[in-house]
RNA sequence: GCGCUUGUGGCGGAAUUGGUAGACGCGCCAGACUUAGGAUCUGGUAUCUCCGAUGUGCAGGUUCGAGUCCUGUCAGGCGCACCA
C-alpha cells in the first residue's frame, strides 16, 4: 500500500470540518492554554511558504498540550483595515472591503490545505462592526481617563475634575502633555470649551497640537514606528515634521509600566531590548539656569550632574518657545536667518548628515554653581522633543558638544584626573572628578566634587540641586505618545462627533459607528480626509437620536469626526476578542477572561517589537487598569520566528546573443545573470524546456550545457518576492508532497527563530521519511488491522478517559496472550524518543525532534518490530508533527476517536538504562582512552576494574590515582597524578 | 557611537550540568535490484603528508578534559542613534 498523501489529507480536513474537531470551549476541569499567531494582514499576493512557518510552529506546539490533556485556544483572525487595502482601491476603484474578503478567502483556503488545529469558530477580522465597536469601545474609555502618576494607574476623569474643582492643580501629580497652573476659582470660571481643553492635557486619549509625521505622498500622518530614515514603511514616500491637531494616545504615561513589565514575561533578551531602547529611560536632573541681565531662566535636563563645573556654554533647540526671548537685537538678524536655515532642512538631511551649525543668541545664562556667564546658543543638534528643549553644554565630556566647541571656538575644561580632552571629548562615565571647582578661581559656592568618583559626584550634585532648590531629580523617557488619527478611508471611525466644536464622545449604546460608502477614497479637493466624501452615514441615524434627547433644535448636524484609526487600533486588544468572540454585551466576558487569563505563548515576527508589541502591551494595562483584563501583560512568553528568505535562481545570458551558458561553464564568457522562475528548476538544474516556454523571448533561446547534459543555475538569498520571481507558493508544494511533508520539512529546516533562506532541495528527505513510516507502520497487516483492545477495556484513548490517566498510555506488561509485546531494545528506542520529544517541543526544538524520530524509525526497523504498542505510541507522537497521517495511522489502529484526544505516551526511564558506561582514564591532561564498566559501578570497582585491565594498568603505572568521577550512564574519569 | 545576537564539514544544521565534535537531512561516492529512472535498498563521506596528526572565526586563560566557562580580538546580522 502506497502512501496517499492526498487521499489522506483531504479525508482528515475533511472530518476535522464535520466533527468539529478544533471547537474549544471554557472547561473548568481541564487547564487551559492559549496559543496564538500574530494574525495576518491579508494581501493580495496570497502565503507563499514563510507565512506558515510560524503557524506550523505553534500548530505543533498547541496539538502537543492537547495531547498532554489541556484545553488548548488556537484561534486565527485577519488584520483586515490597512494602508495596501486603500492604495489598491484608489488606483483601481474597487471598495476595499471588497478586495480584503477576497484575499481573505484566498488566505483560507491555503491556510486550510496545511491542516491547523485553528478554532475557526473563533474567527476575527477588525474591519467588522462587532469587532471594531469595541476598539472604538476602548478608544472612549481612554477618552473617559487620566493617569494617575502617584497610583501609576488610569482613573476616571470625573476624578480629576473633581480635584480640579477642590484644588485646583494644587498637589496633582498626573500624566500631562504640559505643566498647567491654576486654582479650583480659575477652573470654576472656566466655560465648557476651555475646561474641555484643558482636559485634553491629561486625558489617555486626548486631541492635541502636536509636531507629526507628515506623509504627503499618503495623504496622512504616521507614527514613529511607521517611519525609517526619514520616509515611509509603506510605500516609501518622504515624511516631514508639522504641527498638526491629532488624536493622541498617551502611552508615555505608562513608560515605566511598560520597562517594569518587560522583567515579568519570557520574551527574547533581543526584543526586550529593542523595547528598552524604544522606551529609553534615562535618569537625571533638571536644573534651572537664570538669564542673566533678565528676571527669566528656563531648565535643562542633564544626566551627567557632575559635569556641572565644566559647562562653558548652553545650547537651545531652534523649535524651542525660549528662543525669542534670548535673542538680542543685535542677533536677531542672524538667528532669523538661521532658524530659516532649519526649517528648510527635512528630517532626513538632519539624519543623515550632523553638520555643525548654530548660532549665538546674544544673550548669558548663568550657572549656580560657578557664577560664570555662559553664552547661549541656539543649535539643530538639540532636540526640541526630548528633555526641555535644552542643554547645558560641557565639551570635555560630550563629543557632541565638543564639535560644537571646536567648531565655534568656545572653551574646553577637562573635570576628570588624567583625561586628556586635546582632541576629542573623554564620555566615559569613569574616573576621578578634578577641576569641580577649579582651583584658580574663588569658589562661587560651598560645594565640590574634586576627589569623587563619577558616579559619586552624579548623586552627590544631584542631592545638591534638589537641597538648594536649583532643580529636581527627573527620569526623562524618550518614548512618546502615539499619534491615533489618520487621514485615510480604510480604517475604524472614530465615536466621536463635535458639539459647539467640543469634541464628544457618541452614546456607548450608539456604538459601533459604521464605516460609511463613499465614492472617491482619496481625500477631498479641501483636504478634508475621504470620510468627507461620505454620502450615507450611520452617524445621520445617531445625530437625530443625540439631538431628539438633548432637547435641542432637531435640525442640528452635529459635524462627526472624519479621521479614522490607525492600523494598530484594531490589533491592539484582538487576543482578548478571540476568548469571547460572539460577545455583544462585552469586550469579552468576566467568565471568559479569568479562564483564558492571557496568551500563554504568542508567535510572530520580530518587525513589530516597536509598533504592534508595544501598543498592545500599552492597550492591555489599560484595560487592566479598567479591569477588564484580568492579566497585566497580555503575552506571557513570545516566540520570534525567523524570517524565510528566499534563494533566486540565475541563468546567464552571453552578452547581445540568446544564448545560455550554465553556471559551471560561464567563466571565459561575457555574460549577464537573470533572474529565473525558481519554479523550473529543481537542484540548481534548469528545465530548460520549461524555460522556453516561461517567456515568448526565451522561445529561440539556446543553451551551453555542462558536461553531464545539464544546465546547472546560479543562486542567491534575497527577500522572497515577486520581482525577483523566487516567491514559493506552499499550495505546490502541498500539492507534491503533501501538508504533512511541508510541515516536517518547515520545522525540518532549522530553528524556529533563526532567519533562513527557502530551499526547497532538502524536501525529499522529509518526505522518504514520512513513506519509510508509512510502510513500517503498515507493513505487517495484523498488527494494524482493528484488533482486540487491550485490557479488554473499550478504545483507551477516548477523551474520558484523559482526565484519569495523567500518565499516559500504559506501555508494557499489558499484552493480552498471543499478542507480541515490546522487546527492550524496541522500548529503549520508543522512550529515547519520547524523552526526546517531550523536552525538545517544550523548548521549541523541532528539528532536533524530528533528527530523533528518524532515528528512532531506522531503529525500529532494523528490529523488525511489529508490536501495537509500538505503533500506537508513535502514531501519538507523530500528531503534533502530522496531524493527517496520525489521524490515519491511529484510525487503521482500530480507534475510532481522534488521535488529538490521546494521551501523550509517559516516559520511563528504566527502559533507557545503559549497560555499561565507557570510562576515560586521563592523566596529565593528556591520554585518554574508553574502558567498558557496568552502569552502577561504584568508584572503587571502577578503580579496581581498571588496574585489573592490562591496558590502563600500563597507563596508570607509576601514577597515583587523584580522584575518581562518574557520571553515571555517561562515564567515568579515573584521574592520575604522579 | 551604544545595545543585542551569531560565527561548527560542500550545504541546512546537531551536541543536557564542561565529558569520544560533526546527530539528522541534503549533496556527493560506491554497490544491489532494475522495465535504465529525478524509484527503492545497503554502505561510505571533517581535513591532512591517512602510521598518525589536526580540527568548532582568531589569540590567550581556567580545567584531568572547553564548541560550551573567562579575557581580548576579528567578521556577519539586527535594533537604536545628535536622547544631553
Amino acid at each position: 500500500m502506497e502512501y496517499n498523501f492526498r487521499d489522506i489529507e483531504k479525508k482528515w480536513q475533511q472530518r476535522w470540518v464535520e466533527e468539529k474537531t478544533y471547537q474549544v470551549a471554557e472547561d473548568k476541569s481541564k487547564p487551559k492554554f492559549y496559543v496564538l499567531n500574530m494574525f495576518p494582514y491579508p494581501s493580495g499576493a496570497g502565503l507563499h511558504v514563510g507565512h506558515p512557518l510560524g503557524y506550523i510552529a505553534s500548530d505543533i506546539y498547541a496539538r502537543f498540550k492537547r495531547l498532554q490533556g489541556y484545553n488548548v485556544l488556537n484561534p486565527m483572525g485577519y488584520d483586515a483595515y490597512g494602508l495596501p487595502a486603500e492604495q489598491y482601491a484608489i488606483q483601481t476603484g474597487q471598495h476595499p472591503e471588497k478586495t480584503t474578503f477576497q484575499n481573505i478567502d484566498r488566505y483560507r483556503e491555503q491556510l486550510d490545505k496545511i491542516g491547523f488545529c485553528f478554532d475557526w469558530n473563533r474567527e476575527v477580522r477588525t474591519c467588522s462592526p462587532e469587532y471594531y465597536k469595541w476598539t472604538q469601545w476602548a478608544f472612549q474609555k481612554m477618552f473617559g481617563s487620566f493617569f494617575c502618576n502617584k497610583c501609576q494607574s488610569a482613573q476616571p476623569i470625573e476624578k480629576l475634575i473633581e480635584h480640579f474643582e477642590e484644588k485646583g492643580t494644587e498637589d496633582l501629580d498626573v500624566a500631562q502633555t504640559e505643566n498647567l497652573t491654576f486654582t479650583a476659582d480659575e477652573w470654576k470660571s472656566w466655560d465648557e470649551k476651555k475646561k474641555s481643553d484643558v482636559l485634553m492635557n491629561y486625558r489617555i486619549a486626548f486631541m492635541g497640537e502636536t509636531m507629526v509625521n507628515w506623509c504627503a505622498g499618503l495623504g496622512t500622518v504616521l507614527a514613529n514606528d511607521e517611519v525609517v530614515d526619514g520616509v515611509s514603511v509603506r510605500g516609501g514616500f518622504p515624511v516631514e515634521q508639522k504641527k498638526m491637531r491629532q488624536w493622541c494616545l498617551r502611552v508615555s504615561a505608562y513608560a515605566q509600566r511598560l520597562l517594569d513589565g518587560l522583567e515579568t514575561i519570557q520574551w527574547s533578551e533581543s526584543i526586550k531590548e529593542t523595547q528598552k531602547n524604544w522606551i529609553g529611560r534615562s535618569e537625571g536632573a533638571e536644573v534651572e539656569f537664570k538669564i542673566a541681565d533678565s528676571d527669566e531662566s528656563f531648565t535643562i535636563f542633564t544626566t551627567r550632574a557632575d559635569t556641572m563645573f565644566g559647562v562653558t556654554f548652553m545650547v537651545l533647540a531652534p523649535e524651542s518657545e525660549l528662543v525669542e526671548k534670548v535673542t538680542t537685537a543685535e542677533q536677531k538678524a542672524a538667528v532669523d536667518e538661521y532658524i530659516k536655515y532649519v526649517k528648510g532642512r527635512t528630517e532626513r538631511e538632519r539624519m543623515i548628515d550632523h553638520k555643525v551649525t548654530g548660532v549665538f543668541s546674544g544673550s548669558y545664562a548663568i550657572n549656580p554653581f560657578t557664577g560664570e556667564k555662559n553664552p547661549i546658543w541656539i543649535s539643530e543638534y538639540v532636540l526640541a522633543g526630548y528633555g526641555t528643549g535644552a542643554i547645558m553644554a560641557v565639551p570635555a565630556h560630550d563629543s557632541r558638544d565638543y564639535a560644537f566647541a571646536k567648531h565655534f571656538n568656545l572653551p574646553i575644561i577637562p573635570l576628570i584626573e588624567g583625561a586628556d580632552v586635546s582632541e576629542e571629548s573623554y564620555d566615559a562615565k569613569e574616573g576621578i572628578v578634578t577641576n569641580s571647582p577649579r582651583k584658580d578661581v574663588k569658589p562661587y559656592i560651598d560645594f565640590s566634587l574634586n576627589g569623587c568618583t563619577v558616579k559619586e559626584a552624579i548623586a552627590k550634585t544631584k542631592k545638591y540641586v534638589k537641597e538648594a532648590g536649583l532643580g529636581r531629580v527627573k527620569v526623562n523617557y524618550r518614548l512618546r505618545d502615539a499619534i491615533f488619527s489618520r487621514q485615510r478611508y480604510w480604517g475604524e471611525p472614530f465615536p466621536v462627533y463635535y458639539k459647539n466644536g467640543i469634541p464628544t464622545m457618541i452614546p456607548e449604546e450608539c456604538l459601533p459607528i459604521e464605516l460609511p460608502e463613499v465614492d472617491k477614497f482619496l481625500p477631498t479637493e479641501t483636504g478634508e480626509p475621504p470620510l468627507g466624501n461620505a454620502t450615507v452615514w450611520a452617524w445621520d441615524e445617531v445625530n437625530k437620536k443625540i439631538v431628539e434627547n438633548s432637547k435641542i433644535d432637531n435640525k442640528t448636524v452635529f459635524p462627526i469626526e472624519l479621521y479614522t484609526m490607525p492600523g494598530f487600533a484594531g490589533s491592539s486588544a484582538y487576543y482578548l476578542r478571540y476568548m469571547d468572540p460572539h460577545n455583544n454585551e462585552a469586550l469579552v466576558s468576566k467568565d471568559a477572561d479569568e479562564y483564558w487569563q492571557n496568551v500563554d505563548l504568542y508567535v510572530g515576527g520580530s518587525e513589530h517589537a516597536t509598533g504592534h508589541l508595544i501598543y498592545s502591551r500599552f492597550w492591555n494595562k489599560f484595560l487592566f487598569d479598567l479591569g477588564v483584563s484580568c492579566k497585566e501583560e497580555p503575552f506571557q512568553k513570545l516566540i520570534n520566528q525567523g524570517m524565510i528568505q528566499g534563494r533566486s535562481n540565475f541563468v546567464y545570458r552571453i552578452k547581445d546573443t540568446n544564448t545560455f551558458v550554465s553556471f559551471d561553464k560561464k567563466d571565459g564568457y561575457d555574460v549577464t545573470p537573470i533572474h529565473v522562475d525558481v519554479n523550473i528548476v529543481s537542484a540548481d538544474v534548469l528545465d530548460v524546456e520549461a524555460f522556453k516556454a516561461w517567456r515568448p523571448e526565451y522561445n529561440t533561446a539556446e543553451f551551453i550545457l555542462n558536461d553531464e547534459g545539464k544546465y546547472i543555475c546560479g543562486w542567491a538569498v534575497e527577500k522572497m518576492s515577486k520581482s525577483m520571481f523566487n516567491v514559493v507558493n506552499p499550495d505546490m508544494i502541498v500539492e507534491k508532497f503533501g501538508a504533512d511533508t511541508l510541515r516536517l520539512y518547515e520545522m525540518f529546516l532549522g530553528p524556529v527563530e533563526q532567519s533562513k533562506p527557502w530551499d526547497t532541495n532538502g524536501i525529499d528527505g522529509c518526505h522518504r521519511f514520512l513513506k519509510k513510516l508509512w510502510k513500517f507502520m503498515t507493513a505487517e497487516k495484523e498488527t494494524l488491522s482493528p484488533t482486540l483492545p487491550r485490557n479488554g477495556e473499550g478504545d483507551h484513548a477516548g477523551s474520558a478517559s484523559l482526565g484519569n490517566k495523567p500518565d499516559g498510555l500504559p506501555i508494557t506488561g499489558e499484552m493480552s496472550e498471543g499478542q507480541r509485546g515490546s522487546s527492550p531494545q524496541e522500548l529503549k528506542a520508543l522512550h529515547t524518543l519520547i524523552k526526546k520529544e517531550t523536552a525538545d517541543i517544550e523548548a521549541f526544538s523541532y528539528n532536533t525532534t524530528i533528527a530523533a524520530f528518524m532515528v528512532c524509525l531506522n531503529e525500529l526497523t532494523k528490529l523488525k518490530s511489529t508490536s501495537r504498542e509500538v505503533k500506537e505510541t508513535l502514531t501519538i507522537l507523530l500528531a503534533p508533527f502530522c496531524p493527517h497521517l496520525a489521524e490515519e495511522l491511529w484510525h487503521l489502529l482500530g480507534h475510532t476517536t481522534t488521535v488529538c484526544d490521546a494521551p501523550w505516551p509517559a516516559f520511563n526511564e528504566d527502559y533507557l538504562k545503559e549497560d555499561s558506561v565507557k570510562m576515560m582514564v586521563a592523566f596529565n591532561g593528556k591520554a585518554r582512552f574508553p574502558l567498558e564498566f557496568p552502569a552502577d559501578v561504584s568508584k572503587e570497582d571502577a578503580e579496581k576494574a581498571a588496574l585489573a585491565n592490562p591496558q590502563s594498568a600500563k597507563w596508570m603505572e607509576g601514577f597515583t590515582v587523584a580522584k575518581v568521577i562518574v557520571v553515571p550512564g555517561k562515564m567515568i574519569n579515573i584521574v592520575l597524578k604522579k
